[in-house]
DNA sequence: GGCTTTCTTGAGCGATCACTCAAGTATATA
DNA sequence: TATATACTTGAGTGATCGCTCAAGAAAGCC
């Protein structure tokens, strides 16, 4: 009996996700939101219920992609090489929206106001760290890298210079493909 | 014959530059201002004319600080001790508003829409980051690390370290400063 | 004290914010 | 074809945004 709704979810959330991230979340206005899903705002509460509960989808999606990637790397190349490519993987993808990691902007914008889009950005950063540190033990099982440090250090650093390298990709005049190489290259004196 | 101000202006400008710094631009009010200020829109609007005017006397003084307490650092302690603890230094402080810098997180919020404060925070960026490579390549003529590097790499690579960490102490659960002190280390296999 | 000059006050401006809802439209079932 | 059920539309909500300005208060000079 239902009318079919004109537009794809999946899709208008890839949408939002990437103005979302390109401006920020006091830098996207709901009108923004409308011209680029091309929804009126009574579709647009029917759909989503309000600007944070998009973002929230928005930024979930996000956070689920860029594991994503990572695991595909670690499928195609094994641990060692994923983690020397991602760090160029990162910041050289021409479609995306911005250069810097969006679950970084979202934690620096709305961290002082406490938030609850800031605690799920921190929530997700700290899961693709993770991911990173089950790599690194994973390497030292392997004995790909030296067994003294802890895999829970590295991946805390490892996520610290990716988050840099991002910050200094959004920066103009700065060469962050050869930032990107220094991190891949300080993976080998491991 | 005239009156003079209620307020110390640089008192104001600090005050103002604490909350930008941590609120960010979209994330301060012109109520937000008045209250810290305690000064009501009329006055406001007579000693500074915007709130963007403001927020650009708070970022050039935020730079200026930087810089100055870097140059602190290195007056008392030489080059190479004044890199070592600027990363701890930068994230220690408990009196600031927030641990991340107020440079990179103005450029983050603002770059997407050309906002003119997010091309001078880059500039003030840039600025920090000659001032690093000035101080690289000082060691480097006084023997202290290899000459086989570029000084502005290694600046680009510090200051790209440095922005990393300064995300990484805004995160909850994470323990910067062993990430500060791993910077610090990095820097006697020059 | 009177006068001038500057600073302070706060009500209120138009614009924009996120959001609502009654009315209209399209589609699937009967 | 008639009806029921979503989905879409867009004018309009109150709140808040950055900002203005006329009026009042305070300080220096005569």
């Amino acid at each position: 009996m239902p009318r079919k709704p004109n537009h794809d979810r999946a899709e208008l959330i890839d949408r939002a996700r990437d103005l979302f991230w390109r401006q920020g979340w006091a830098g996207t206005s709901l009108k923004d939101l409308e011209a680029v899903l091309k929804m009126k705002p009574g579709s647009f509460y029917a759909a989503f219920g309000s600007k944070e509960a998009l973002f929230e989808l928005a930024l979930d999606k996000y956070a689920e992609d860029g594991a994503g990637r990572l695991a595909e790397l670690v499928e195609a190349h094994g641990p060692m090489a994923a983690l020397k490519r991602y760090p160029e993987l990162a910041i050289c993808r021409q479609e995306a929206p911005a250069k810097a990691c969006m679950l970084s902007k979202t934690l620096l914008e709305l961290q002082a106001h406490g938030h609850p889009l800031a605690k799920r950005a921190s929530a997700h950063l700290m899961g693709m760290e993770e991911q990173f540190a089950v790599l690194f033990a994973r390497m030292q099982r392997d004995g790909e890298i030296a067994a003294e440090h802890d895999p829970k250090s590295l991946a805390r650093r490892y996520q610290s210079d990716l988050l840099g390298l991002r910050v200094s990709a959004e920066r103009e005049g700065i060469d962050a493909h050869a930032i990107a190489r220094e991190i891949a290259e300080g993976l080998d004196r491991l």
